[in-house]
DNA sequence: CGAATTATGTTGTTAAAACAACAAAGGATC
DNA sequence: GATCCTTTGTTGTTTTAACAACATAATTCG
């Protein structure tokens, strides 16, 4: 998706992954502020110079960890080059509530600055996937309301929303069971919208 | 024992590392003739033209990579700093027959030109430690017969020549009854050379 | 056999990583 | 508060790896 078109020299492809494995790994045994640039280049086996020449600093690399696994992890479970659906939604959902469990149970709750970094990657890229979903849908009805871009927005927040939920109730409830609940509420938003209503549940 | 005392680039250790172990894991996958140089540096993520600055083809490749290996593995079942015993050598001869069998399980048959690779390195390789071992015995009596090099090369070529035996007798034999059988002969011909004469079993 | 493909080894140029050295900010300790 | 020590971020230079291009074996295959 941001991923640019030249063809990138395999040794800044190798440094990269490095420092990312590196910094997963770390991030494994003890908390982002305890790890300091040192760490992650002497474990990825660079020289810490190396390090600034790709990432401006750890919260960077932290940033673009996030962004780059959120989007994987999304890949795997979600087609995004699929059209709008509920289906496709629920989906989404899921992935998303997954995701954010899993994040919740993998890093410190002591690491609370991270939050507001997690939430605005999560939040833009689903607005990005969003976007490309229903964009699509518009074009015959051009300049009517609401705009793909609002729509876009309440949903991938709504969304975010759904995911956090789902992963402070933890293992408690079924992904599944809370995704369904907010599908519910979110169809009756949507069907009163003049260029989707055409979606209903198969 | 050939380490370099130099600090290597961390760039060449970590490109050597990346070749070796991708050579290491082709060679468990298929036969060393059908392993190109393209196949070696593409699994290790470096350039074709890198592999010939670190060695002259993949021979060189296979013979380093035989004197390492063998090397690792001794050094992890032998001290290699201690004196000249029989007990030391016992412990020599069985490393040496478990990774003779080892080798020979491991890699097809079909590349039988690799046999003498292997004998050279083992062989000299052994020669280094065995005289090591030697030498210091023989200091106070210098100019006698039987020399320590002369000594330490027919050793040499006995105990790979009881490790080739052990590896292809297989796993019939008991690696150690053979390590003991090979000490009896050794040791009727070690003590009649006056200066390790001192040396009977404890 | 002869042509086409593939692998090998080499070279000169370009881009990236290593290194050393630095100033400055942050934390810990007394 | 002053001192020490660690971490950060930057810069200029040197070394290594990537790349492209080439000539030349070695293989494959019609």
């Amino acid at each position: 998706m941001a991923d640019n078109g030249k063809k990138l020299d395999p040794r800044i492809l190798r440094t990269r992954k490095l420092i990312e494995s590196s910094f997963l790994e770390l991030l494994e045994e003890e908390d982002f502020q305890s790890i300091t640039v040192q760490d992650i280049t002497d474990r990825a086996t660079i020289n810490r110079s190396t390090f600034y020449a790709h990432f401006d600093d750890k919260y960077m690399l932290f940033d673009h960890i996030i962004r780059q696994t959120f989007m994987q992890s999304i890949k795997s479970k979600v087609l995004l080059s699929a059209e709008f659906s509920m289906n496709n939604l629920r989906s989404l959902i899921i992935a998303v509530c997954d995701y954010l469990t899993r994040l919740n149970w993998q890093y410190h709750p002591t690491d609370l600055q991270l939050k507001p970094v997690i939430e605005t990657q999560v939040q833009s890229q689903l607005y990005k996937i969003l976007l490309n979903w229903i964009k699509p849908l518009q074009t015959d009805f051009e300049n009517l309301n609401p705009s793909s871009e609002l729509t876009a927005s309440m949903l991938s927040w709504s969304i975010y929303g759904i995911g956090l939920q789902c992963s402070q109730l933890g293992e408690l409830t079924s992904v599944e069971e809370v995704a369904d609940q907010a599908l519910d509420l979110l169809s009756g938003a949507l069907f009163s919208s003049p260029s989707i209503e055409s979606l209903e549940v198969a």
